[in-house]
DNA sequence: CTATTATAGCGAAACGTTTCAATAAAACAA
DNA sequence: TTGTTTTATTGAAACGTTTCGCTATAATAG
């Protein structure tokens, strides 16, 4: 039915050459641009890119590709887009990868292993020229690791840095950014301060953390460890919000005076202000709360949280950045050794702390 | 430097074959298991299987492509990621495509038709075989209707529904939506109701109040005008909450008494209980209020908010099946029309709302 | 006037597949 | 026996590009 010639589907180079007058490589000599363009007369440059235009002429990539093994597409591995600590770094990636006309192809993991797999093959499939993962939530095993540079394709880390470093990553300082939260509410004049921590298996729960400590040995502050609980170690983010509010129920129940509350993440944050509201503690009347990573609904919430902001957008044009090197690199035959960025991370004071009367 | 044989990159059909000891041909049929396979022994399909898996032979896409004019490949256009009613309907369109074997290209229009138009051609160019459309915010032009047409590429447009009917489209029952949101406040007892309607040009907003007219019609509630505030056309989601805090404070300076708020979405919502909280109402003690959309952070707001949930998971799921089926559609040559699905949406109760005492 | 170089353009090969048409052996029918 | 069908495999062409090497003319140098 579909035969060549009748209703030939699209118009090729050889369309364009036979309509112009020329032949096909000296039409693509001239719509690329090649070094070999340098001595074609204006002239017939102008009667190629006409003849394209009437036509509607549009190279297969396919064919493109084929030849010069290059296809201007980027893999785009996430854990769970659904979290929206995801969608401002997706916003930067994106971005950037438009400014150096690279297309994403997304893949979305849902947080399990077989998952991650299947699409990494897909991708490498595809030959994409670059990868970046983003690991924004847990169990990110080592030899996910040996899956990745198995591809030999230039590949960046978000949130996350490898044991070994033959990666490159993109990760913020977790650990300055918990020494400014807790300096913040230090410097309100908070000293009984309790602290919701994150699962102790995520690298950055455990950053954090060094950084409070870090102020607190520095400051003489103390740290008492019935103000402090921790999230269990699981694997659905959506009901960590609920663990956030079970886990500061438990607190209070331990009767123990605080007038500030540091939590692990602002998801922990917001569990933690439908306790303190369930149990009539008024925010910032009562208790101050600090959140980390300034996710979209923190500006919203009444009270507006104050937390610590994660520049996820440069985060994401950072690993672009990355990326877009090292394939160039590659183009090149150079070798390039991994780079491993750490973005500082922001305090933004909004309406849950305040000074202590 | 990059010769031929000596350091070839990757191993192609004709390495399996010769490491087989058959011909390309049939590798190629045994690999993709063609008609053709039926001839072929089982004990020659076992060995070329073999040897295929231990030089980790990786069919090339590109070249693939080429011939077959197929590619699993589905182009994603959101006009702004960044909103959060997108990422559910990412999620859903992901994860069917995933079913379906399809990898989403993804494409962000910012708001910009300009970017829009550019990354329309970007995805023309890459051969996408299906196109989705997420229509999540305003000024979806006419003449983008013939971009897109232009393409003759199956196509699915979610949030809206163009005046010709030959794009399909999915979209969400808004007006019946509408119509339970208000009646749910009526069935509480409430009868003074202020309403912040969306922008007039989106035909959402228009759409929700027809709901409302229709319920007020149908029980006599009575509809004050003075109680009535319109969000203003403008294109910035972000400062939507903000421009909402500011009309429910119009509303509230006019003087007039209401014990329920009904909000064009939720970000409205957010931005009138920021305003009603300034103004020391207690919702829902004093005022219930009543959203639309369920975006993520509905539930986690203290408190939860009442809204009308919006099965955007299953709309991304079914513009992947319409689009999938216009894609085999179009692979057998038959025609298909355009199709077009309106999906109910739900009354989700949670602590934003509460019968007059 | 001849040798060189710069300018202008083209033919053909190659990229890695799939598929059509052909071939050849084996199985079967007459 | 011969002729036909089924089974098993293959060579070659085609998909639409890019690029290498070649030719041919024009300009320049000696």
């Amino acid at each position: 039915m579909r035969q060549r010639n009748p209703n030939k589907a699209s118009v090729t180079i050889r369309d364009v050459a036979k309509s112009s007058g020329f032949s096909a490589s000296t039409v693509s000599i001239v719509l690329n641009n090649a070094p070999l363009a340098r001595y074609i007369p204006p002239q017939t440059k102008a009667r190629i890119q006409r003849a394209a235009k009437t036509l509607g002429y549009r190279p297969n990539v396919f064919a493109k590709s084929l030849r010069s093994k290059r296809n201007h597409t980027v893999g785009v591995m996430v854990f769970d887009i659904t979290d929206p600590y995801c969608t401002p770094i997706i916003r930067g990636i994106e971005n950037a990868l438009y400014q150096a006309s690279y297309l994403p192809i997304l893949a979305d993991a849902h947080n399990e292993r077989g998952r991650f797999e299947r699409y990494l093959e897909m991708l490498l499939e595809r030959r994409i020229e670059g990868l970046i993962v983003l690991a924004n939530w847990l169990f990110l095993d080592i030899n996910l690791l040996a899956d990745i540079e198995r591809g030999k394709i230039p590949t960046v880390i978000i949130g996350r840095e490898l044991e070994s470093d033959a990666t490159s990553s993109v990760i913020v300082d977790d650990e300055a950014g918990a020494y400014s939260a807790l300096s913040h509410l230090y410097g309100l004049g908070h000293r009984k301060i309790a602290f919701v921590r994150g699962p102790k298996a995520l690298s950055s729960s455990r950053a954090r953390w060094r950084g409070a400590q870090r102020f607190a040995k520095d400051t003489g502050l103390e740290l008492d460890p019935r103000l402090i609980v921790d999230l269990p170690d699981q694997r659905n983010p959506n009901v960590g919000v609920d663990d956030a509010c079970r886990m500061t129920e438990e607190l209070l129940k331990r009767d123990r005076q605080f007038t500030a509350l540091m939590a692990y993440d602002d998801m922990t944050a917001f569990g933690a202000l439908r306790a303190l509201a369930r149990a009539g503690i008024k925010v910032p009347g009562n208790c101050s709360v600090v959140g980390f990573d300034d996710i979209n609904p923190s500006q919203l919430f009444v009270p507006a949280l104050t937390t610590i902001r994660q520049p996820m957008e440069a985060m994401g044009t950072a690993a672009v950045t990355i990326v877009n090197d090292a394939i160039t690199a590659a183009a090149e035959n150079r070798a390039l050794p991994a780079v491993h960025r750490r973005l500082a991370a922001e305090l933004v004071i909004r309406d849950s702390t305040r000074a202590i009367p």
